[in-house]
RNA sequence: GGGAGUUUAGCUCAGCUGGUUCAGAGCAUCUGCCUUACAAGCAGAGGGUCGGGGGUUCGAACCCCUCAACUCCCA
């Protein structure tokens, strides 16, 4: 059967993968072996798999796979996270779309839905990370509601609280009106947005016509003013201290505060005080003892002291009161403006920092071990710029808001037995609560009588448990798998969840394990699109990563997100870079039809191949070490394209060209088996990066009858590495380029047999004599001591090269060539003679330099005087 | 407003402690080849005042100052 030129991926995918599955490739159980996991983020199980997790997950599997083969017991855990609000989100719009409300619902009705939605939906895209080959094992697939999972979180919301480090409380906290939840500080982002800045007067009280005008963006809160703030040093003010005035609309009395956090450039100087509302404003509030009045239902709605807006949403009244300011002569002027406003990071609706009552963890304490063992580097980051960021937030660290008003989650462990802002206890169960509501109050309570906290916890609060959890090192301390497995090695993740996700894996992590969670945390780029954009779905800009494998296959979507993307680096992505990894792939193909083509026979090896293998064994074994040097260091992108290189370059471009037989001329055993075993090798170095062909290759070079898989094959040891035979080589590569060229500018056909004679001092062959007869297609290849006129010629290493003139030759252009030489070499010479002359070189530098400055010197005089007498012979 | 980072070829990036022919790689481009594994290929070539300016040094892509542009984080 014929071997088809182009290699078809879609035909050995799904076999491989099925292949490794059912010999238990990816399940990893402790042993003796050194263990190497990885635990992946765990995406959300509303997600489909985008392009971020493609290049996220191949690191992992890069990562995970050389592990492997390096001898040890790789456990790559997969999973996925319940995502408290985007899921609830989607669950409550799908249930409307049925034409069912949330709110017609029960809790339980509601989380019934919710998993039948999960069970169904929620392992899209673990499915899908099957077809790019992730090997995860999948018997520890895990969910942060799973049972187990679920404990652990409850377990330590209430280790925090009894410890203290978790308090109930009215906080101003960010409120996201559609989500109709608190949300964290992290989970707001700030956007620069074209506003509105608006002027508005307000009637100094007791005065006649004396105003104060106050420039504000968010008109509609003037009717929660309870103070309007100067800056104590403005001077234009100071006849206003200790006054008041009546806030428009409203026509309530408030005072005239000094604050010096008021900016004497912004608008008027002069700052209206709405203490329920904003965050700068309730700090205020707060110093001055203000009264907060609050204007927003939770909807976004104005409540009963919005007086004849109540009902309407806040925008809406935005533009009523303008109307209703300008009508009534409040209005002053208006200006374009740009402000930073916070937007919810899950339904994007514009935040409202609003006063409420929520559940806290006290973070400063938490965070000093977390800070510390990063910055002396226990936990190492790549890049190690996002060290400084990290610092910055730990050392700034505001108490963290983890209470969720949605029912999808962690159900927080708080039962009221009262109405009192304390009458409650924190415990797993209803029973255990009434007891301790018992001990804490002296009244008996039925279990059935409290009321459990309607709240759940924020989705991060499970999350920063996953590398103890998966392991279930909570609910079973010092199970033999914790204690295999954790710490855990490596992290691939994205620099946009450092604070919500890796800063509290490390908290968690020192505060349940007492150690760090992973030793290494591998931050990867943003995708982007070639213009630059984030890759996102209201762009429709992202390409869809299964389409994309079906394209180029696997690998080759592989290589394409991995070949330019280094740690921390975004990703600009574009679909030809799946056709270089494609290529790629197409490239081990053809080495494959090439030589399994190759028909033995008895003979002896020619020295050429002989030559070649010599060569290519150091070349590999130098390769190798940086490849591995590339891969210690989370270099991945080098390690790939020096992988690349090393096959693309030196095995298939010079390599097989010089082992490779003529037209079906025959080979002799020994080559073909060094190649094959180079190839082997080969195929070891690139199958992380290319799992699914060189496993294929693996087998159709003959692995099948040894019964085993290049997925467990040993990664190989670099061996001895003759720096003097690269060396050599390197000149021998020189030598044929340089007829190459010569062949190229005189339009002499590559079929066409050209002689070659090399002038040198010493009267020994070139070390690679035979390769260089073959590769640069030589009748003769001779050796001489003259000068050789009507000749090409060119200079290395101290020897002359000459090609005799064939027919029509180009004289005055080969004369112009040497003369352009000449001027060049002439001018670098000046270069080095200027370094030589200058005393203050000679004496400063160091000798070593000063030796190589005279060596060039030495050099460049040689070459000048070769290429003088060269030209003397064109006379 | 505060902090961090980036700026090297058309694009994406390497470039270690200032010193070797140090200005590099991949892709893209151009030229010639359907040569017998691969045109998804082969061979060859061109392309950069290292963001601007100043300084330190015998010597600067690299160190210092300054200006500019961009990116990210925080408020």
């Amino acid at each position: 059967m014929e071997t088809p030129k182009i290699f078809e991926p879609g035909k050995i995918e799904e076999k491989w993968y099925a292949h490794w599955m059912e010999k238990g490739y990816f399940h990893s159980v402790p042993d003796n072996r050194e263990p190497y996991t990885i635990v992946i983020p765990p995406p959300n199980i509303t997600g489909v798999l985008h392009m971020g997790h493609m290049l996220n997950s191949t690191i992992q599997d890069v990562l995970i796979r050389r592990a492997r083969m390096l001898g040890k017991n790789a456990c790559w855990v997969p999973g996925t996270d319940h995502a408290s609000i985007a899921t609830e989100a989607k669950i409550v719009q799908k249930l409307k779309a049925e034409g069912i409300q949330k709110s017609d619902l029960t809790r339980d009705e509601f989380l019934s839905h919710a998993f039948q939605w999960k069970d169904k939906h929620g392992g899209i895209i673990l499915e899908q990370l099957k077809k790019l080959g992730a090997s995860c094992d999948w018997e520890r697939t895990h969910f942060t509601m799973d049972k187990e999972y679920s404990e652990s979180v409850v377990n330590v919301f209430i280790d925090l609280f009894n410890k203290g480090k978790i308090y109930r409380g009215v906080r101003m906290v960010n409120w996201d009106p559609e989500a109709l939840t608190a949300v964290s500080d992290e989970e707001v982002i700030y956007k620069e947005v074209n506003s509105r800045l608006f002027y508005v007067r307000y009637k100094i009280d007791g005065s006649d016509d004396e105003w104060i005008t106050i420039a504000t963006t968010r008109p509609e809160t003037i009717l929660g003013d309870t103070a309007i703030c100067v800056n104590p040093l403005d001077k234009r003010f100071t006849h206003l201290h200790g006054k008041s005035v009546i806030v428009p609309i409203v026509n309530r009395i408030v005072p005239i505060l000094t604050d010096d956090y008021v900016d004497m450039e912004f608008g008027t100087g002069c700052l209206k005080i709405t203490p329920a509302h904003d965050i700068n404003d309730y700090e205020i509030g707060r110093k001055f003892n203000l009264a907060s009045i609050d204007l927003f239902n939770e909807n976004g709605t104005l409540n009963n002291n919005g007086l004849h807006y109540e009902g309407v949403d806040r925008f809406e009244v935005r533009k009523l009161i303008e109307k209703e300011l300008h009508e009534t002569g409040f209005l002053v002027k208006t200006e374009d403006h740009i402000n930073k406003v916070g937007f919810s990071e899950r339904t994007n609706a514009i935040i409202e920092p609003k006063l409420s009552m929520q559940w806290f963890v006290e973070m400063k304490d938490l965070a000093k071990p977390a800070l510390e063992n990063v910055m002396n580097n226990n936990i190492q980051f790549y890049p190690e710029k996002f060290k400084n960021t990290y610092r910055h937030w730990m050392e700034n660290v505001k108490d963290w808001c983890i209470s969720r008003q949605l029912w999808w989650g962690h159900r927080i462990p708080a039962w009221y037995y009262g109405e009192g802002v304390n009458d409650f206890v924190v415990a797993l169960t209803a029973d255990k609560a009434a007891s301790l509501a018992h001990e804490k109050t002296g009244v008996v309570y039925k279990a059935e009588a409290l009321k459990q906290d309607e709240d759940v916890l924020d989705t991060w609060f499970s999350s920063w448990l996953w590398p103890i959890s998966v392991f279930n090192g909570l609910t079973q301390p010092n199970n033999p798998e914790i204690n295999y497995y954790f710490p855990t090695n490596d992290l691939v993740t994205g620099p946009d969840i450092m604070f919500f996700w890796v800063a509290r894996m490390v908290i968690a992590g020192y505060e349940y394990k007492g150690d760090l969670p992973f030793k290494n945390v591998y931050y990867t780029g943003i995708v982007r699109d070639k213009l630059g954009r984030k890759m996102s779905k209201s762009l429709g800009n992202s390409p869809d990563p299964i389409a994309l494998i079906d394209q180029y296959g696997a690998d080759g979507v592989r290589i394409g997100v991995l070949i330019s993307s280094p740690a921390g680096n975004d990703l600009p992505f574009d679909t030809s870079q799946c056709e270089q990894g494609r290529n790629f792939t197409n490239k081990l193909w053809n080495v494959y039809r090439l030589v399994s083509a190759w028909e033995v026979v008895d003979f002896e090896q020619p020295q050429s191949a002989n030559l070649a293998i010599n060569w290519f064994e150091s070349k590999f074994n130098k390769a190798l070490s940086e490849i591995n040097d590339a891969f210690d260091k989370f270099r991945i992108s080098d390690a790939l394209m020096l992988t690349y290189k090393l096959i693309w370059d030196d095995f298939c471009s010079w390599y097989l060209e010089i082992v490779k037989p003529g037209y079906e001329q025959p080979i002799d055993k020994l080559s073909k088996e060094r190649t094959i075993s180079f190839f082997e090798k080969l195929l070891i170095l690139v199958h992380p990066f290319a799992p699914f062909i060189s496993e294929e290759l693996w087998h159709l070079i003959g692995n099948d009858k040894k019964g085993n898989d290049i997925i467990v094959a040993s990664w190989p040891i670099a061996g001895k590495v003759d720096d003097a035979t690269l060396l050599s080589f390197n000149q021998c590569e020189a030598v044929v380029s340089n007829i190459r060229n010569i062949r190229k500018q005189q339009n002499i056909a590559n079929k066409v047999k050209l002689s070659l004679f090399v002038k040198s001092q010493v009267n020994e062959q070139l070390n690679f004599h035979a390769v260089i007869v073959k590769l640069g297609n030589l009748s003769t290849m001779e050796y001489i001591n003259e000068d050789m006129k009507g000749a090409f010629s060119f200079l290395l290493g101290g020897k002359e090269f000459f090609i005799p003139f064939g027919e029509e030759i180009d004289i005055v252009a080969e004369k112009n060539k040497i003369l352009a030489e000449l001027e060049y070499i002439k001018g670098f010479l000046k270069s080095v003679q200027g370094k030589l002359s200058n005393e203050k070189f000679v004496s400063g530098a160091q000798s070593s330099v000063v030796e190589s400055e005279k060596k060039k010197e030495q050099d460049a005089l040689a070459k000048i005087k070769i290429l003088s007498e060269k030209l003397a012979g064109f006379e």
